[in-house]
DNA sequence: AAATATCTACCTACTGATAGGTAGATTAGA
DNA sequence: TCTAATCTACCTATCAGTAGGTAGATATTT
């Protein structure tokens, strides 16, 4: 009767990425993935052998489908206002589907109590994200105008202003909020 | 020998707070601050009847402690720039001691999993700040000029990327990078 | 038959929380 | 001033619930 299905994996993965993203990792436990999935708590363990594990896929995972869902930063324009535009959008489309903050960022506010490898996901992601966003804005007129310093600068700081109004806007339960958070790019 | 002394609530209220930031609120449990501070884990219940209370006692005084820092926004400068520095550094000053990330960020980012007395509490933390920050730039020549909506923005936009900074500081492990981010204020 | 997927049944460790007790300081009343 | 009551600051012992994790049986698919 109880027909395997090959999406088990899959929906542990979606319910687990949805329960850090709204709680963090301390706060999703195995019983909870299992009982939202259907299955017993050890069918989760068949499939990620420990929750560092689970996590760690997770977050990879979010990561691969976020970079992803970027494309190509030389590609998609050389105006480095619609390569800013282009990433905010991403991180809108998270946080307005069910107020969710973004994965990597929850993770990254609980990073010291986090086992080593699902840590590394976390930085991972915002070594990635950075490297499109300071690639794009290189091949751009507005980049090639400036150090390579200050594209870093510039980068950390688009980053920076995203995930933070990420975090404020849904503290503050106002979404709209980071809507006004498109980050201007400023000369010097 | 164990010589009763009256800083114990606020040992444990100290030895929380650093738990938090390091881990989150999911991250700590009574045990570990008793042990820590060297009573049993009853006794902290003593002080804090619930974990909630302790933890919006604990967000409570950290949100009090950070705006009697900056003082009062009309009378430190007339100049936005010094406004946004000495915010910075309140920052700076938090992350530079032990890496650690702002307590309310953290609890920020696993908002939908917190009691509602400490979600209320770090909630608040941004609101005080946001209406320091505005009030201050209120102030200046610089956002004498400026409509309200956009002081509004240019307050959330400062605070986003201070937030968002520390986040990404820390879990790159280079505190340095929160350096770069002295935010500007943007003209327009 | 072998491999895959899921189960039952359990373990140990720890969670927040409560009950009830106690030594010692403080306060109030006679 | 002595005494009785109360309060402070802890303690021990225990609770039910949940954490992550495991061994081994069972069912299903190929």
């Amino acid at each position: 009767m109880p027909k395997p299905h090959a999406e088990t994996e899959s929906r542990i993965m979606d319910l687990a990425e949805n329960m850090i993203r709204r709680n963090g990792y301390n706060g999703f436990s195995f019983r909870e993935i299992a009982a939202g999935v259907g299955v017993k708590s050890s069918s989760v363990h068949y499939y990620f052998p420990t929750k560092a594990d689970l996590g760690a896929c997770v977050a990879r995972r979010y990561t691969d489908r976020f970079l992803d869902a970027l494309g190509d930063p030389e590609d998609s324009s050389e105006d480095a206002q619609h390569l800013v535009s282009k990433l905010h959008g991403e991180f809108a489309r998270a946080l307005s589907s069910d107020g969710q903050m973004c994965l990597c960022g929850v993770l990254a506010a609980e990073v010291t109590g986090l086992p080593e490898t699902v840590a590394e996901e976390a930085k991972g992601f915002f070594d990635r994200t950075d490297a499109w966003l300071q690639k794009g804005l290189k091949k751009t007129a507005w980049g090639g105008r400036l150090s390579a310093e200050e594209i870093e600068r510039q980068s950390l700081a688009v980053l920076a202003q995203l995930e933070g109004g990420m975090l404020i806007a849904r503290v503050q339960d106002r979404p709209a909020l980071f809507d006004l958070l498109k980050p201007q790019l400023s000369d010097k």
